[in-house]
RNA sequence: GCGGGCGUCGCCAAGUGGUUAAGGCAGCGGCUUGUGGCGCCGCUAUUCGGGGGUUCGAGUCCCCUCGCUCGCCCCA
């Protein structure tokens, strides 16, 4: 035997049996979104490489040794796309829909980062996402938080929490930033190497440092609160009181740094207790600069993506299930017999015109054994067929769940449900249709 | 990129250097060659992710490699 092939690294399949959640989670999202007056937008999952190093930053993590980028045969520097928000401004930019007034859109599909993969990270993996571009006021940094807060709601997902911060203007941001350097070069020393190697790259990153010698000593540093400007206070203090008049919990967190350079004022993470290290199940902010940043008019925006397999990982804790129900089959034809087995493809598609859904059998195994499958896969009926129906231009209808309904003596002999209902071929699907109704 | 754990049939899983690699689920066949859910019987890994080594002998020990997993990192 040939050797096997796999796939690569961080690279899942998803197989049948765990696409009836993901299925139910798209649309769920679809029709939220739907409701919220948001707009689907699809991009390819290719772009030019500038494209995030211009958006997200040549500084950050993502960008600097995330990324799948090689040359194609045109010798184009090219990268699979690691998050969705550069992708869809382009798009804006490119064909003009912000000449055409602010737009509300969403997204959803593969990105690509190639890091580690541990539980609810993966290679390739999914978002769904939201932009809201040219929206300023502080309401809309309320209303994008709340269409996220709400279609985890929706999905049923419990134990989540909200974190907020700001990260004020972005002379606010630069000014501090200019202070948090100057204490951290002091404190050198101090800091694990980590933190060090990123005073230069990434300072505010620092903040969120998990090693606890680094934390502790950060008590000590500027804070990003004290170096924001009275309007950007103003600003944040309206998101929170938004947030408060709509319900929703959240807690400070100014820890809250998101990774991404484009990210202003408001940022936000809804996390979940259940997801180990990976607990950031949505995360957002609004955006301003960047719009700009990609030759656009200045505009500014606010958007948030969540992980699908962290939501998916989620949905299986769960204890009701709902979206498990509809995999079996309406029917099942059992058919045997030359003749026969022409009768029954062709009724099989009459059916399935009809909108039913059939499971043709197709093995010419024993009427005993075609049974057996039928029942197993939970199919309501079946409808059988050999030869002598198909030359009586018959089939038999049988209800598999009467019988399980009246004998359920546990162990006592099968209470079967005799040999069916004798019903004339033609007019079987619209017969069908009645009971399956009913 | 750095650390820890793991890798036996499609899934779960026993096995801790020695004769033929348990068992359960699922699948297939039979008892029942035209009738389901229970039951019984049988079949399904010359092989333990892959490669190399130690040994008279390895799924069991060692090395390398691939993969999974947990943490760091990063982030959705």
């Amino acid at each position: 035997m040939a050797e096997k092939l796999q796939s690569l690294r961080g690279m899942v399949d998803l197989l049948p049996a765990s696409i009836a959640l993901w299925q139910h989670v798209e649309a769920t999202a679809r029709d939220h979104f739907r409701r919220a007056r948001i707009a689907e937008i699809r991009t390819p999952l290719l772009e030019v490489t500038e494209l995030f190093a211009r958006g997200i930053g040549e500084a950050t993590d993502v960008v600097g040794k995330e990324m799948y980028t090689f040359l194609d045969r045109g010798e184009r520097s090219c990268t699979l796309r690691p998050e969705g928000t550069a992708s869809v401004v382009r798009a804006a930019i490119q064909h003009g829909l912000l000449s055409q007034g602010p737009q509300r859109l969403w997204y959803g599909g593969p990105m690509f980062r190639y890091e580690r993969p541990q539980a609810g990270r993966q290679r390739q993996f999914h978002q769904i996402g939201v932009e809201l571009l040219g929206f300023a006021d502080a309401r809309s940094d309320v209303e994008a938080i709340a269409i996220a807060w709400d279609l985890l709601a929706a999905l049923g997902v419990g134990g989540l929490a909200l974190e907020l911060n700001t990260l004020g203007a972005p002379e606010d941001r630069t000014r501090y930033r200019t202070e948090l350097v100057a204490w951290l070069e002091a404190h050198r020393q101090q800091l694990d190497p980590d933190s060090q190697a990123r005073i230069q790259t990434n300072p505010l990153r620092v903040l969120d440092s998990k090693h606890p010698g680094t934390q502790e000593l950060l008590a000590g540093a500027p804070e990003l609160a004290d170096a924001l400007s009275g309007e950007s206070h103003e600003r944040f203090s309206q998101v929170r009181h938004g947030l408060e008049a709509l319900g929703i919990p959240f807690t400070l967190n100014p820890r809250l740094v998101r990774g991404l350079d484009y990210y202003s004022h408001t940022a936000f993470e809804i996390t979940s207790d259940q997801l180990g290290a990976q607990a950031t199940v949505c995360g957002g902010g609004r955006y301003d600069g960047l719009v700009q940043q990609l030759g656009g008019p200045a505009t500014p925006a606010i958007g948030w993506a969540l992980g699908m397999e962290r939501l998916v990982l989620l949905l299986q804790q769960s204890e009701a299930q709902p979206w498990m129900a509809a995999a079996a089959p309406q029917v099942y034809l059992v058919n045997r017999g030359e003749r026969a087995e022409a009768v029954a493809l062709q009724l099989c598609r009459e059916l399935r015109r009809t909108g039913i859904a059939v499971e043709l059998d197709a093995s010419g195994s024993a009427f005993g054994k075609q049974l057996r499958r039928a029942d197993r896969q939970g199919a309501a009926w079946a409808l059988v067929i050999g030869d002598e129906e198909a030359a009586g231009g018959v089939a038999l209808l049988k209800d598999l769940r009467r019988a399980e309904e009246t004998g359920d003596e546990g162990g006592a002999a099968p209470d079967r449900a005799g040999p069916g209902q004798r019903l004339d071929l033609a007019e079987i699907p619209a017969q069908l249709a009645h009971l399956l109704a009913g």
